[in-house]
DNA sequence: GTCTATATGGGGATAGAC
DNA sequence: GTCTATCCCCATATAGAC
C-alpha cells in the first residue's frame, strides 16, 4: 500500500468511527484497526488525534464551504428580487452537507452524521477550530439573508437562521433516530425531498412577520 | 456529609461535566474530582458510569415531560380549534426544556446543554435509551400536530416536526456558539423571548402549505 | 514509510478494611 | 456508607529496528 493509500485509509476509517461514535470514543486502535494500518502510522502522518480530527473535517468542510460560496454567488448574479431569492439562499447553505450523502458512502452519510454531530460534540478547543471553518460562510450568507428578509429586525432574523441551522443539524446527525419515530411515515434517504422540505420551512418560517410584541404568541401557559 | 447529599453531589457535577465535556470525554474522576467524594461512592450509589448518566438525565426529563404533558392536555383542553392551538402546543413542546434555564445554574443551564448534546453523541446505547425516554411525549404530541396542521401530508408533518425540533435542540446546545457569532445582536439569555421567537418560526414554517410537487421551491442550482 | 515494542498515564471497576 | 489500595485494560505517543 502506497503512502498516499495509507493516509486516505485512515482518514476514511477515522471519518466512519468518529461520526459513529463521537471523538472521544474513538480511540486510534479502534481506527487503525479498522483501516488494517499500524499505529505508529497515525502519527506519521498526522502527528496526534487532534490532527486527524482536523484533517478528517478539512477534507469535506473546504469543498463544501466552496460550493455554497458557488451557489450563493450564482443566486446573486440571478437577482436578490427573484420571487424565490430566498429559497435559493437557503438552498446555498444547506443543500451541499445534506446533498453529501448522494455520494458514495465514504465521502457521504458518514461525514453527515460526523457534521452533524460536530455541532454538539464540542470540545472548547474543537469548537473553535470548527466555527472557524464557517467563518467566511456566515459573513457571506448574513447579508443575503438580510436582503431577502428586509422585514425583520436583525435579532429575529438571527434567531431564525439559526432554527433553520438547527434543523439542518438534526436531520444530519440522526438518521435512524428518525428511522425510530417515523417508521414508514418518510423517506430518510431521499435527500432531495429533505432538501426541499427544509427549503420551504424555513422560507416560510423567515416570511412570517415579527409578531413578538403582541400578545397574541404569548401563550399563557402558566396558570 | 449524609448519603443523599452524596448522591447529589454526584448528580450535580456530574451532569456539569457532562454537559461541558460531553459523556465519553469526563471520566469518573474528573467527576469525583469536582465533586469531592471518593471514587468508590460512585459505584456504591449508581453502579457504574452509564448508570449514572441515566441517572442524570432522568432527573431532569422525566419532570420535564410530566410539564409537557400538562401543557398539551390544558392546550386540549382550551380547545383544538382555538386560532393559537399550534402555537400552543409548540410552546408546551418546546418551552419546558428551554425554560429550564431560568432555573438556577445546576438545575438549568447544565442541563440544557447537556440534553441538547445527548441528541447528537448518542452511542447506540445510549440513544436507544435516550429516545425512549421520549416515546410517551412523541405519542402524545404528534396526533395534536395532526389535529392542528390537517393540510399537511404526514410526512411533510413529520418533517417540519422534526425540523421544530432539530432548531430546539442546537438552541439548547450552543450557546456559546451563538454569542460567537452574533455578538450584541441578540440577548442569549433572554430565554421566553428565544422561545417565542422558536414558536413563531415554527408556526410559520408548520401553517406554510405543502408545495414540494410544484417546481417552485425546486430551485435550480445544478448547471 | 512501516513496523514492533514499550513508555507513561488514565480509564472503569472492585475487594476489603473501617 | 465511605475509604484505600489495587486489578486490569486501554489510551496516546514515541523510540528505534528494518
Amino acid at each position: 500500500m502506497s503512502a498516499a493509500d495509507t493516509k486516505l485509509t485512515i482518514l476514511d476509517a477515522a471519518e466512519r468511527l468518529f461520526a459513529d461514535h463521537g471523538f472521544a470514543a474513538t480511540s486510534l486502535r479502534n481506527i487503525i484497526s479498522e483501516a488494517g494500518v499500524n499505529l505508529a502510522a497515525v502519527h506519521y502522518h498526522f502527528g496526534s488525534k487532534d490532527a486527524l480530527i482536523k484533517a478528517v473535517l478539512d477534507r469535506r468542510i473546504i469543498p463544501l464551504n466552496l460550493e455554497r460560496l458557488r451557489l450563493l454567488d450564482l443566486a446573486d448574479a440571478g437577482g436578490a428580487d427573484a420571487v424565490d431569492f430566498l429559497e435559493q439562499i437557503i438552498e446555498a447553505l444547506i443543500g451541499p452537507p445534506l446533498r453529501l450523502s448522494r455520494e458514495n458512502k465514504t465521502a457521504g452519510e458518514h461525514f453527515m452524521k460526523l457534521i452533524g454531530r460536530t455541532f454538539a460534540e464540542a470540545d472548547e478547543n474543537l469548537k473553535k477550530m470548527f466555527f472557524a471553518m464557517f467563518d467566511e460562510v456566515v459573513r457571506r450568507f448574513f447579508p443575503a439573508f438580510e436582503k431577502a428578509c428586509p422585514h425583520l429586525p436583525s435579532s429575529t432574523l438571527f434567531w431564525r437562521c439559526h432554527f433553520m441551522v438547527g434543523g439542518m443539524a438534526h436531520t444530519m446527525c440522526d438518521k435512524e433516530a428518525v428511522e425510530m419515530y417515523a417508521k414508514g411515515v418518510c423517506d430518510t434517504n431521499d435527500v432531495d425531498g429533505i432538501i426541499r422540505e427544509l427549503v420551504e420551512f424555513s422560507a416560510a418560517g423567515l416570511r412570517a412577520t415579527a409578531n413578538l410584541t403582541t400578545a397574541k404568541t404569548k401563550v399563557k401557559v402558566r396558570k
